[in-house]
DNA sequence: TATTGTTATACTCTATAACTATA
DNA sequence: TATAGTTATAGAGTATAACAATA
């Protein structure tokens, strides 16, 4: 869209839409990100899973494929890596023994530490550009945003 | 993480990665947001692509693909459908007769305009998680983080 | 019969390199 | 030589269906 100023013909900027500014801020995060995860050793789905076992171990891989997004399927040659790796343990539920609990082990929960403070670290860099008061406003609304009741 | 309060050993959640709430959140959105392309019988980077357009035409295929942020051997393909369409028009360059100009042709506005008007609505639901004066808000602070200067 | 984990398969998306025509 | 557009190909990511073990 344009508009004529002053015999000028200028482009106007409108509001862009909420999903092209979010995949724009998503790029320039997950472009910082990736480099970080690759010096710990984990890909994007890697450290997801991690970070919701740090938080709390899974009853079933079908469980853990919910809580992250992350088709089942794939977990599994995932799960396989991070096994192989020491950074996690999957142990048959003897009540239910066609499912599987998986845990961190102690590597598992450091390797994640580390990569976690890592990421921080950069969030915060990348946050600069926000005065320090709506730093903590924008982190409560996405908050709110990303889990509706 | 857990704490033992009371006796009782209960998990804290932390404050969530923002690269996890950002993804969460995209997910809502193009969630909502297929549907209401598919209807337009428009495809995500199509609907980048005119939106782009409507704002300014491309001088060039390339300079189109960097603007977007999509791989200009991809956006060939997708040129022609819109093309085939009628949505948009492809024009050599006399100027450079190597390059391409792209812009939309009355239809390719017309298509677009329809599709973001469902796709703001759509916005406008989701973002009544928040109160009215928080909107705005979340809509600077991610465009000032989507266009770092 | 339904569910968990698993495998196999097909399909889409993406990245890379190479080719042409113009500059 | 460098760039815009194009094509082809290989690789990664994704979705679907089917199977064995257990409930």
């Amino acid at each position: 869209m344009c508009v004529s100023i002053c015999h000028s013909t200028i482009p106007v900027v409108e509001d862009e839409d909420l999903g092209a500014l979010l995949a724009r801020i998503m790029r320039r995060l997950m472009d910082a990100e990736h480099p970080l995860l690759r010096a710990h050793g984990l890909s994007m789905w890697a450290y997801a899973t991690l970070t919701s076992l740090a938080e709390q171990p899974a009853t079933s891989q079908l469980a853990l494929a919910k809580a992250i997004g992350y088709d089942k399927t794939r977990l599994i040659a995932l799960l396989d890596e991070l096994e192989h790796d020491g950074l996690i343990v999957r142990e048959r539920d003897p009540a239910d023994r066609r499912a599987q609990t998986v845990r961190l082990t102690p590597e598992g929960e450091a390797r994640h530490a580390a990569a976690k403070a890592d990421i921080r670290k950069m969030e915060i860099e990348l946050l600069a550009d926000l005065p320090p008061d709506e730093q903590g406003a924008l982190r409560a609304m996405l908050t709110k945003l990303a889990h509706p009741e």
